[in-house]
RNA sequence: GGCGCCUUGGCGGAGCAGUUACGCAGCGGUCUGCAAAACCGCGUAGGUGGGUGCAACUCCCACAGGUGCCUCCA
């Protein structure tokens, strides 16, 4: 397939390192809350391409981690619990936070059982191995407050900075306040961040044999956590473009250092944020929604999916609520097709099986076209208006909601189900007052049908979709 | 200040130098006891100013507006 890869800017096609396996890393939520939907955004896209791969024929391994500890989940954990040992509080509150990202992850139609989660906490052992080696290497050093990794000393053999085109030898770097920390220098990042009073921390040994509590910065959980389950260099590491920098940037520098492997990841695939009113939706700046803010307005969460998969996941694409409501609109459409699949009596054509096949194929193409997912949906559209209550081959029905669910995850099979006999009795009934032009009981029985979900759509032969 | 990206019809959103994107909404129609759904049909585009081309929404330049990153960030 088509990918674009941030490490070299462009358009690449895309093949395994190894055998047919794709290895694929995808930076996971720090969990200390709900996931907005920007999050979930970025990691549809993540399982979308992960479908494609699939349907294309490889094998992944996909692995998603959980930053489950950091400022953040420490400070919330201790306001929730705080008369727990900050290292209870931290993972009563954090398994708490991991189930919600797991359940929002699923009701978006990610499939979670095809990815392997990762904890930072599960990882210490080797976090503290690679920090011990960079040490040893010179390419980190020790501070009072912590271990850091010294950018300089990886630019004598290396670059910094492939992946954000960052000129760091440009006197423009005005934010940087080096005031806080014991920092070398002002880009030097943490590997280690020593104990604060109060704070969760495990036991390190360093080279010289003393000990430093303390906890693993953000940067090197990844660096390990996926080499350790992909080996190094795997093949795509996924995530929002605003991790390109420094997060990324870091974790190649990590993984690189001194004489490990030159590559870390063969390809990098980032995704375009979502906006709420033209701009970032992000938690700082308190502008966004979660999964339940939009089920509360009672849509699903695979309204939200469409809506994600109707932009390129290279372009940003705003959010509003009228934006759902058409995905909303777009999906309920492609729902009322499917369920004809449960009421109408199969009529075999060559002629439909030809054309669904066809867009199936189209639409794949597609999606393996750096993941062009608008296209897509284009190709499904036109598939859905060969289907008539009045002509359908349920094959080609079948085969064409099989391929959407597998490629795009949009559960349309699993969303759809047959209606139960009482509703078919009360559909009956209903057609027999028609007949006998008994209106008062026939608009009765609708009322009745409404309230059990179903809504009934009188032609030939009457149509129920449920509402 | 540095490095980028974006600007398409009422809304969302693609491709493409010359031929219908697609979806949602709207309008008209078929069907219908009514309604709804479905289907058919219709209209509305390409920030501004230049340039290159037989031809530009599509390439180049400038300007305007917006937005992202420059160690919290998907």
């Amino acid at each position: 397939m088509r990918l674009y890869n941030t490490r070299t800017h462009s358009i690449e096609s895309f093949a395994p390192l190894q055998d047919n396996t794709v290895r694929m890393y995808s930076c996971g939520p720090t969990v200390y809350n709900h996931a907005h939907i920007g999050n979930l955004s970025s990691y549809i896209y993540a399982d979308t391409l992960r479908r494609t791969l699939k349907a294309i024929g490889y094998q992944v391994k996909h692995v998603m981690n959980f930053t489950d500890v950091d400022d953040k989940t420490i400070r919330d954990s201790h306001m929730k619990y705080p008369d727990d040992e900050p290292m209870v509080a931290l993972t009563k509150f954090t398994a708490h936070y991991e189930r919600v990202f797991l359940d929002e992850m699923a009701q978006v139609g990610n499939s979670v059982d095809d990815v392997t989660f990762v904890k930072a906490t599960d990882n210490i052992a080797d976090i503290q191995q690679l920090i011990r080696k960079l040490l040893e290497q010179g390419d980190a050093y020790v501070a009072d407050d912590g271990i850091y990794f010294s950018i300089s000393e990886y630019r004598k053999t290396r670059q910094y900075g492939q992946l954000s085109h960052i000129d760091f030898n440009a006197a423009d770097r005005q934010r940087i306040n080096n005031d806080e920390y014991d920092k070398d220098h002002a880009h030097d990042f943490a590997l280690w961040k020593a104990q604060k009073e109060g704070e969760p921390a495990w036991d390190f040994t360093l080279p010289d044999g003393s000990n430093m509590p303390g906890r693993p910065g953000w940067h090197i959980e990844c660096s390990v956590m996926s080499v350790k389950n992909l080996s190094q260099p795997f093949d795509i590491h996924t995530g929002g473009v605003d991790l390109i920098f420094p997060h990324h940037e870091n974790e190649i520098a990590q993984s690189t250092a001194g004489n490990q492997p030159a590559e870390y990841s063969n390809f990098f695939v980032h995704n375009e944020h979502l906006l709420v009113n033209g701009a970032k939706m992000s938690k700082s700046a308190h502008n966004f929604y979660t999964l339940p803010d939009l089920v509360e307005r009672s849509f699903s969460p695979l309204d939200f999916r469409l809506l994600v998969l109707q932009s390129h996941y290279r372009s940003a694409t705003n959010f509003s609520w009228e934006t759902l409501e058409a995905a909303k609109n777009r999906r309920r459409h492609w729902c009322n097709v499917a369920e004809l699949r449960h009421q109408v009596s199969d009529n075999p054509s060559e002629e439909q099986i030809d054309k669904v096949s066809q867009l199936v194929e189209q639409a794949q193409d597609a999606m393996e076209n750096d993941l062009d997912t608008p296209n897509a949906l284009k190709y499904f559209d036109e598939a859905f208006d060969l289907f008539k209550p009045e002509q359908t081959d349920l094959g080609a029905l079948d085969m064409l909601l099989t391929a959407i669910d597998q490629l795009l995850g949009l559960k349309l099979i699993e969303t759809t189900p047959d209606i139960a006999p009482e509703d078919y009795e009360l559909i009956d009934e209903r057609q027999q007052a028609r007949h006998a032009k008994d209106w008062a009981k026939s608009d009765q029985l609708r009322n009745e049908l409404a309230k059990r979900g179903i809504q009934i759509k009188d032609g030939p032969t009457p149509i129920w979709s449920r509402a």
